[in-house]
DNA sequence: GAGCACTGC
């Protein structure tokens, strides 16, 4: 008989049991908080189990047994799903029945579900249709202190739904920083009534529970003098670990993909004369703009006696989880984004990071046993540094979440009671694009049907004011691909390392004279009638397959809202030959002109472009087909300042005519 | 001649 063996017959378990986890013995405290406090806020480090085992208390104590649902909200989709799989595995159940999730395109709940995973957008448009979130009876807000702009709101919603439903619990997740934010919030009366008094001490509203992670500690270490060139300073830090510290892997934040490649292209050509001794050392890079199997790399185990090190932008910061990393080096900056009210230009800026992010990075290093962080700054610098990033909804362009607000019934934007307010230019300004739009009237109130509905389609405002007015211009079926193929954001086209030259000729294949709108119509309807949805066409063509697919999706849930609003589109005609295309195009152009009116410029003789409003010198994204090539008047999806120039994106030719036409009222204002 | 990261029944 063959002797018994443990190792040979036992497959290690994928994580610990649940009852192993620190939160295991808090359980009994966390449901009676949870039971008497309306609102909990709870501290918990990633590892403490709170997202996984607190809906599965909540569950198991009862809190669905009158066939409402515990909802969690994420800030991103990958998370959503995640953690939901792995709820439904320690739950014992196939993901969709007890345990399911929901994100857009992507509903995986029954009737059974009793635990829901979903991202916070998702939720407030829940709301929409159910503005007391009744089918809830609690809702756990995770990550909260990312303070993403669909968090901000939902916590201003739930704060409000609240005061209607004292049956609905309320659980904010939040790191230690933050937490007091959040209990002063949901403790302290409405902004808008003043009938409602503060709670006292006996009554009060909200709490803190703190509970333990299960990290490891890590040593922070300081520059004694500031660096000149941190990118520089990162690669001979790197060696510095490499030849002085012991075994594990490197994790470098930089802000930007350029910086990113430099560095990894350095440390590859000086790793070649390193003494063997050392053992190798490899490179990777990590960024969003990489496609989904690039990117896959840097979870690659490395072959034996190498270290990995890999550079990385803010994505590894929360988005992405890197395991075996045991030394992070933190160049302290960030690239952030900003919305500038006066201009309406959004700027892309390396700026200092805050220390929230700082410990936030520091603390990727110790995740499976103790670390390092190198900061490339002074202790004095750390010193100086903002405790927490500005949230989002301070420095964003507010008129998609002014519309939703909106659509919710909450026609007081000044007085909605928000974490963090957002400046008052900011509101002014969207309000002002919302009624130049179309979507509200002189007294700020949604508009019926334009306001109502564009607050429903899931895209942009001007983009949903183009869609609501394509039957008046006969091309529905044209702007619904334009609308789904520029949501998908920047990502259609796609080449590997040196390959430029050939998606340069690979794009032009689909180019149309009139620009890039019309170009990414050509390109969508090639890809679904002759490209018939395949990855092979994509590769040959250097489109993107998932950008591609993600199109498809979007432009079906488009074309689904609008035949609800009782909206005829002829898909027919459209896929075959137009009667005449050249006026099809500018019916197009004219139908883009309705709602991008605002992003409007013309050609001057040096071939920048000069903005009608506020007259900024513009220069078309080398990505654009009208990057060196002649026009006159143009309209524009988006407007980016980065380093020191204003580039505009998705450009199109129109008829200063037509700008009239779309917006006679905008047009007296600015001249 | 070039852009951080997310996201929406």
């Amino acid at each position: 008989m063959a002797e018994f063996s443990i190792d040979s017959n036992f497959i290690p378990a994928l994580h610990k049991p649940p009852a192993l986890l620190p939160i295991a013995k808090h359980r009994e405290s966390l449901l009676y908080v949870i039971e008497k406090f309306p609102t909990t806020i709870v501290i918990g480090q990633t590892g403490s189990g709170k997202t996984t085992q607190i809906p599965q208390f909540l569950e198991n104590a009862g809190w669905c047994s009158d066939g409402k649902i515990i909802g969690i909200t994420q800030p991103r989709r990958v998370a959503a799903t995640t953690v939901a799989v792995r709820v439904a595995e320690e739950f014992g159940c196939e993901i969709g029945k007890e345990v399911g999730y929901s994100i857009r395109f992507e509903d995986v709940t029954s009737s059974s579900t009793r635990i829901k995973f979903l991202t916070d957008g998702l939720l407030i448009r829940e709301a929409l249709v159910d503005p007391l979130l009744s089918r809830y009876s609690v809702i756990m807000v995770d990550e909260a202190h990312e303070r993403s702009i669909s968090t901000d709101v939902l916590l201003g919603l739930l704060k409000k739904i609240r005061r209607k439903r004292p049956d609905l619990r309320i659980i904010i997740s939040s790191a230690t920083l933050q937490a007091e934010d959040f209990l002063k919030f949901f403790s302290e009366g409405p902004e808008d009534t003043t009938a409602e008094k503060c709670e006292t001490k006996d009554n009060e509203v909200a709490t803190i529970v703190s509970l333990e992670g299960r990290t490891y500690p890590i040593d922070t270490l300081y520059l004694e003098s500031s660096a000149e060139d941190y990118v520089e300073k990162a690669i001979k830090t790197v060696f510095d670990i490499h030849t002085q510290e012991g075994p594990g892997d490197i994790l470098v934040f930089l802000t930007g993909r350029e910086e990113i490649d430099t560095a990894v292209e350095a440390v590859s050509e000086r790793a070649a004369q390193l003494d063997a001794r050392h053992g190798a050392l490899q490179p990777l890079h990590l960024y969003a703009g990489l496609s989904t199997e690039e990117q896959m790399y840097v979870f690659d185990k490395t072959p034996e006696n190498t270290r990995k090190v890999v550079f990385s932008t803010n994505i590894a910061e929360a988005s992405v989880t890197i395991d075996g990393i045991v030394y992070v080096v933190d160049c302290g900056f960030v690239k952030q984004r900003a919305y500038n009210p006066k201009t309406g230009i959004e700027t892309l800026t390396a700026t200092p990071v805050s220390k929230a992010s700082a410990q936030q990075r520091a603390g990727r290093a110790g995740r499976t046993k103790p670390g390092k962080c190198f900061r490339l700054y002074t202790e004095d610098s750390y010193g100086a540094l903002p405790e927490a990033n500005i949230p989002e909804i301070q420095r964003s362009n507010l008129a998609p979440i002014i519309l939703q607000l909106k659509a919710l019934g909450i026609d007081n934007i000044v007085r909605f009671s928000f974490l963090s307010p957002p400046p008052a230019e900011l509101v002014s300004k969207a309000l002002e694009l919302l009624y130049a739009l179309g979507a509200l009237d002189e007294y700020a109130k949604l508009t019926r049907p334009l306001g109502f509905r564009m607050a429903e389609v899931a895209v942009e405002p001007m983009m949903a004011k183009t869609l609501l007015s394509s039957p008046g211009f006969r091309c529905t079926s044209e702007i619904l691909t334009i609308a789904a193929m520029t949501s998908v954001g920047g990502s259609v086209w796609f080449h590997h390392d040196g390959e430029r030259k050939k998606m340069e000729t690979s794009r032009r294949k689909f180019a149309a004279e009139e620009g890039d709108h019309l170009t990414y119509l050509n390109a969508y309807q090639i890809f679904v009638s002759k490209g018939k949805k395949e990855p092979k066409f994509c590769h040959e063509n250097n489109l993107n397959y998932k950008a591609m697919s993600r199109a498809v999706s979007i432009r079906a849930q488009l074309k689904r809202y609008l035949e609800r609003f009782d909206m005829q589109v002829d898909d027919s005609r459209a896929a075959s030959r137009p009667e005449n295309p050249i006026e099809k195009a500018e019916q197009i152009r004219k139908c883009l002109t309705s709602g991008y009116f605002a992003h409007a410029a013309r050609m001057q003789p040096d071939g920048t472009f000069r903005s009608v409003e506020g007259g900024v010198v513009l220069h078309a994204h080398p990505s654009s087909l009208m990057f060196n090539r002649k026009a006159d008047w143009i309209i524009f999806h988006e407007i980016m300042e980065t380093g020191n120039k204003i580039f505009i994106r998705d450009v199109t030719k129109i008829e200063r005519g037509w700008l009239l036409e779309a917006a006679p009222e905008f047009y007296r204002l600015t001249d």
